[in-house]
RNA sequence: GGCGGCGUACCCAAGUGGCUAAGGGAGAGGUCUGCAAAACCUCGAUGCAGCGGUUCGAAUCCGCUCGCCGCCUCCA
C-alpha cells in the first residue's frame, strides 16, 4: 500500500511503526461555528482511509479531536451572549448531526482540549525547561530557532517566511515566526486556566500536541487533515512535539484538497461557503459523499449543484440496478431453477478481477475515484447478465457473489449500500414528494384499468400527474411500478 | 518575493513511459414498450493547454510558453 506523505512529496510504502497496528489522528474542527461542504470533505475522505486500513486488517485506533477553547469561541460567545462552553457544545452536537447524516463513523477516541489541560501545561512547562520556549509578561512563546528542522513539513525556510510574512509582529516575540503555547488571560469573564505563568488559555497548536501524546504515544503512524493546516498548525505541532518527546512526531502526514467555488477555496472569510446543512437539504447524503469520493483526495474539487445532481443521478441508476437484481432474486424462489442455460463469461471475469482492482485502487494513494469506477463496470456486467434473462443455480451463485463484492465496497466506501427501497425513501425525504403511497397505489391501479380499456388518454394523464410530482411509473411485465425522480 | 499544485471528450473524472486513453453525467441512433421509463447495444478525445526535446515508444520524463489556483494570516 503506499500513499502520499505531505512530508517528503512523494508516495511511499505503507509500513506502520509497530507491525499491524495503527495509530491515526485528524484534526477534526473548532466548534465556533456551523460546518461547510470543505468540512466535511476532510472527514468523509479520512473515515473511508480509516475503513479502509481496517478492511485490510490493520487494527487502528482513530482519533479525532475537537477543538473547544480558541479566541474564534470566545468571540462567538460575545456575540450570541452566551457562555463559550455552551458555544462549543452547540456546535459540537451540530458536528455529529452533520456527520451521522454523512455516514462518518465516530473516531475511537474523540477528545477535547479543554480536557487536556494538565498535559498542555506540563508539556509548556517541558518546553520551558529545555529551552524551546521562552516567558513574557504571563505569555509563553516557542522558540522558532531553537528547533533547527523548523519549517521541515511545509517546506519552508525560516528567511523566506519572514519576507512575505503578512502579519503583524508582536515586537515582545524573539523571531517574528515564534508561536504562542500559552495565552495570558487578559479580559474579565474569558476562559482561564491556572498555570505556572498566570491565569490563560493553551494557545492554538499545542492542543493537538498534548491529545496525541496522550491517546497515541510519542510517535503517529498517520496525521490528517485539510491543505491548509500544513502551514502553520501541522508545522508548529511537529516542531514543539518533536522538541518535547525528542522522537519522530509523525510517520505520514496526509492532506486533502479544497473545495472550490467558481474555482476559488471555499472560506468563511471569503463568504463562498455552503454548510452541509443547507446542502442535505435539497440532496441525498449518500449523492454527496459520492460526490465527494468521486475524485482523489487530494485534488480540488469545484462545488456546484449540477456536479451533486450528477451524482445524485449516477445513484439513481446504480439503485436501479440493483432493484433488478433483486427482483432476479425473488423471482428465482418463486418459480424454483432450471438448469442452467448458458451464460456470457462477461459477469464471471468482473466478479474474479473485481477485488484485485478494488485493493489495486485503494492501494495506491487511496484512489476511491477509480474504485468507484470499478464498482460502476461490475454493476454494467451485472445488467448486461440479467439481459440475458439468466436462471438457474449457477447464474444464482454468480449475482450472488457480484452483490456480495458490491457490499464489500460498500464497506469500504460507505456507500452503495442501502436497499433500493432505503434509498427511495431517502428520496421520499430529501424531495419533500407530498403524496403518499396509498395514493400512488390508487392512481396505478385506476390507470391500471384505464390502459385494459385501451384508454391511453387516462393512463398517460395520470402518469403525466404523478411524474408532476416527483413520481415515475415503470410498466413491468405484469405490474406498475414507481419510483422517486432524482 | 518564496514555496507548491493544476490544465484529459459537452460537463465531472481516473490514468504519471508500452495492450483499443477507466468510470460517471448529459446527448444521438437502435432493441424493448400502447406511449414511456429503466436496462442493454452502438456512436462520441488518432488525441491528453501550446511549442520544442529525450526515447524504439510519452497524456505520462525534460525545457520553454500560455492559462488557472493554493500556501506563506484564521481556515478542512
Amino acid at each position: 500500500m503506499k500513499l502520499y506523505n505531505t512530508a517528503t512529496g512523494k508516495k511511499e510504502d505503507f509500513r506502520p511503526l509497530n507491525d499491524m497496528k495503527v495509530g491515526m489522528y485528524v484534526c477534526g474542527v473548532t466548534v465556533y461555528d456551523v460546518c461547510h461542504i470543505g468540512h466535511a470533505r476532510s472527514a468523509v475522505v479520512f473515515d473511508v482511509i480509516r475503513r479502509y486500513l481496517r478492511f485490510k486488517g490493520y487494527g487502528v485506533k482513530f482519533v479525532k479531536n475537537f477543538t473547544d477553547i480558541d479566541d474564534k469561541i470566545i468571540n462567538r460567545a460575545r456575540q450570541e451572549e452566551i457562555p463559550w462552553y455552551d458555544v462549543a457544545r452547540k456546535y459540537t452536537l451540530r458536528y455529529y448531526d452533520d456527520m451521522r447524516r454523512l455516514g462518518v463513523a465516530d473516531a475511537d477516541v474523540e477528545p477535547r482540549a479543554t480536557e487536556h489541560i494538565e498535559e498542555i501545561i506540563r508539556m509548556v512547562k517541558g518546553l520551558v525547561e529545555k529551552g524551546h520556549a521562552y516567558v513574557v509578561d504571563g505569555d509563553v512563546y516557542f522558540s522558532v530557532e531553537s528547533f533547527p528542522g523548523y519549517g521541515k513539513l511545509s517546506g519552508r525556510r525560516l528567511e523566506d517566511m519572514q519576507a512575505g510574512a503578512r502579519v503583524e509582529v508582536d515586537a515582545r516575540k524573539k523571531n517574528p515566526m515564534d508561536f504562542a503555547l500559552w495565552k495570558k488571560s487578559s479580559k474579565e469573564g474569558e476562559p482561564a486556566w491556572d498555570s505556572p505563568w498566570g491565569p490563560g488559555r493553551p494557545g492554538w497548536h499545542i492542543e493537538c500536541s498534548a491529545m496525541t501524546l496522550r491517546h497515541l504515544g510519542e510517535t503517529l503512524d498517520i496525521h490528517a487533515g485539510g491543505a491548509d493546516l500544513i502551514f502553520p498548525h501541522h508545522e508548529n505541532e511537529l516542531t514543539q512535539s518533536e522538541a518535547y518527546t525528542g522522537k519522530q512526531f509523525v510517520r505520514y502526514w496526509l492532506h486533502n484538497g479544497f473545495i472550490t467555488v467558481d474555482k476559488e477555496k471555499m472560506s468563511k472569510s471569503l463568504g463562498n461557503f455552503f454548510t452541509i446543512e443547507e446542502i442535505l437539504d435539497k440532496y441525498s447524503p449518500e449523492a454527496v459523499r459520492l460526490f465527494l469520493l468521486q475524485t482523489h483526495y487530494r485534488s480540488p474539487i469545484e462545488f456546484s449543484n449540477e456536479n451533486i445532481e450528477e451524482a445524485e443521478h449516477s445513484l439513481e441508476h446504480f439503485y436501479q440496478s440493483m432493484k433488478r437484481l433483486e427482483d432476479f432474486f425473488l423471482s428465482q424462489g418463486k418459480e424454483g431453477a432450471d438448469a442452467g442455460k448458458k451464460i456470457p463469461k462477461g459477469l464471471e471475469e468482473a466478479v474474479s478481477s473485481f477485488m484485485g482492482a478494488l485493493t489495486d485502487a485503494m492501494d495506491d494513494d487511496f484512489n476511491t475515484a477509480l474504485a468507484i469506477g470499478h464498482v460502476f463496470e461490475l454493476v454494467k456486467e451485472i445488467n448486461r447478465f440479467l439481459d440475458q434473462r439468466p436462471s438457474g443455480g449457477e447464474a444464482v451463485r454468480l449475482l450472488e457473489q457480484a452483490r456480495e463484492l458490491i457490499g464489500q465496497a460498500s464497506g469500504v466506501l460507505n456507500l452503495f449500500g442501502r436497499t433500493p427501497e432505503q434509498w427511495q425513501e431517502m428520496l421520499i425525504g430529501v424531495k419533500r414528494i407530498t403524496v403518499d403511497e396509498r395514493e400512488i397505489e390508487r392512481l396505478i391501479e385506476e390507470r391500471r384499468k384505464a390502459r385494459a380499456g385501451r384508454d391511453w388518454k387516462r393512463a398517460d394523464a395520470i402518469r403525466a400527474e404523478l411524474e408532476q410530482k416527483g413520481i415515475i411509473l415503470e410498466d413491468g411485465k405484469d405490474s406498475t411500478g414507481w419510483r422517486v425522480k432524482a
